[in-house]
DNA sequence: GCCTAGGTCCCGTGG
DNA sequence: CCACGGGGCCTAGGC
């Protein structure tokens, strides 16, 4: 129920505490000198220092340092943790299989281990996906282009699932590909690999048109959709501070919750255009400070 | 020096606990049953539940669940922690700028709180990346293709680096992309992109090649090759269990260390070919069981 | 700061 | 299991 601690244990006191905690499916903590080896899809060797390993139920370990997000040592999910001590020093593996992968952790010293059983995520709702952009301009296909008429999402082709499909007001079929943020060469070339697709599907004369929709371009993704006469369409990156209820009621539609504000700002594809998104300045009410509550 | 641990702390001591470690730039560990919530470049909200929160001097905030890899919810190195008790309870701010992020978590109960000094990551090394595979054909270009002559590395292009630049024995320009694993489509499309730059560079009437170097490659990704007349090379993954010292010494080079075995497996881009990599059997003794000690 | 690409990417979804 | 693409990707290296 509640947290289990040893401060300063012995080696062999460390691995008693580990191992009742492997059996009540804890997520663990232990604070050390440790070095560490992986080997695996690479391999790595990291020498002496004191470090902080997490072991969870599920088999997952991380082994952090001062610094940075990511561990400097991790093992994935579906791992097996084994604990020993061994020439008197506590020592932890952590094996998987397919990929065969090890991670293995001595101890010089442990200077604390905690176990708690913690819960799942079960009600994270996140906001300002790219799925979230999608029904956005679902819900007002005219952001995209005057007459454009959304026709399918995840719309199957020999190159992959297409974003957004569609036809324009001549009819012609148009291929959407969504980013949330600022799109570089691979997002381009994406496109292009879908476009082909369709206008192999179509028959080679078909005209087929492909745009890219995204808060913003480098200069070398513009190139690249001019070399291959895609388009490049703007729209706001989600604004963030809770506006969610602040619809811009330039329509009729209601506009369902809607995470993206959204902006024309066409760029052709023969045009230099500077819209690399830099220069936003009024979006919606950016005050900085006043959040309400602390 | 050792970690520091106070056990079910009412949250005044917690606040207490955490500024202390803060001004000693301990990483810190919370367990406690709390919310959180994330606003920034997208948005969240998690409902109550059993979670461990990491610190971290640098900045960096971790919320971790029993299960995944991934915290489930996160701050990037660089942010600013803020402790504070609001209604009698502990809550942690964390802050970014630039981009602008904020998240807070807020406990209804501190189960433990531990703080301790850690030390970073002098001296991991890694074996088995993309550059150890990029050394090891500059050793032996002869495995890319007979005669084979490397010319530059990282070459810039309008596209992009290109990993490893050359020319065959014809005369031709050569681009080679380097994969340390499986490739999909979108490396085919950054092959297709390097090339297509080159090309530019060279004139119309260039004939560059473009071969994509990796341990398989799928099917997609192999008819994106052959639509674009690129070629695929396959080479061994990083063999992992620590044959670092097994040099195969067929030519009189010394061969630095080399992670990864090299296997020709050459499929050009108009052969249908079955090297997806999925029937390596016999690569260097590959005996599973049998790791020295333990 | 931006851009580009690698990563033991992780992760979910679909076949 | 593989394949594919998104991600608050993160991170390193140039510029």
């Amino acid at each position: 129920m509640t947290a289990t601690t040893v401060h300063q244990p012995t080696h062999r006191e460390a691995l008693w505490a580990l191992e009742d905690a492997f059996e009540r499916g804890d997520l663990i903590t232990v604070f050390g000198r440790c070095t560490v080896e992986y080997d695996g899809r690479a391999a790595s060797s990291l020498g002496v220092g004191r470090r902080l390993l997490v072991l969870k139920p599920d088999g997952t370990a991380l082994v952090h340092t001062d610094e940075n997000q990511k561990p400097v040592n991790w093992q994935p999910p579906g791992s097996e943790h084994h604990a020993a001590v061994r020439d008197g020093r506590l020592r932890v593996r952590s094996v998987h299989t397919s990929p065969d992968e090890t991670l293995a952790v001595r101890f010089e010293t442990v200077e604390q281990l905690s176990a708690m059983s913690v819960s799942g995520r079960r009600d994270l709702s996140v906001t300002g996906s790219e799925a979230d952009l999608r029904n956005a301009l679902l819900d007002r296909p005219a952001l995209i282009e005057s007459g454009f008429e959304p026709l399918a999402t995840e719309r199957p082709t020999d190159a992959g699932p297409i974003d957004l499909f569609g036809r324009d007001s001549d009819g012609r079929p148009v291929v959407v590909e969504l980013k949330r943020r600022r799109v570089g060469p691979s997002a381009a070339s994406q496109l292009q690999r879908y476009v082909a697709a369709i206008e192999r599907e179509e028959g080679d004369n078909a005209a087929v048109r492909g745009i890219l929709v995204a808060p913003s371009v480098t200069d070398r993704a513009r190139r690249l959709l001019a070399e291959h006469e895609l388009e490049f369409v703007a729209v706001e990156p989600p604004s963030s501070t809770g506006d969610a209820g602040e619809n811009n009621t330039l329509d009729t539609e209601p506009a369902e919750t809607n995470a993206f504000d959204l902006a024309v700002d066409d760029s052709a594809h023969d045009s230099a255009g500077d819209a690399t998104g830099n220069d936003e300045s009024e979006a919606a009410g950016t005050v900085p400070a006043d959040e309400e509550s602390n």
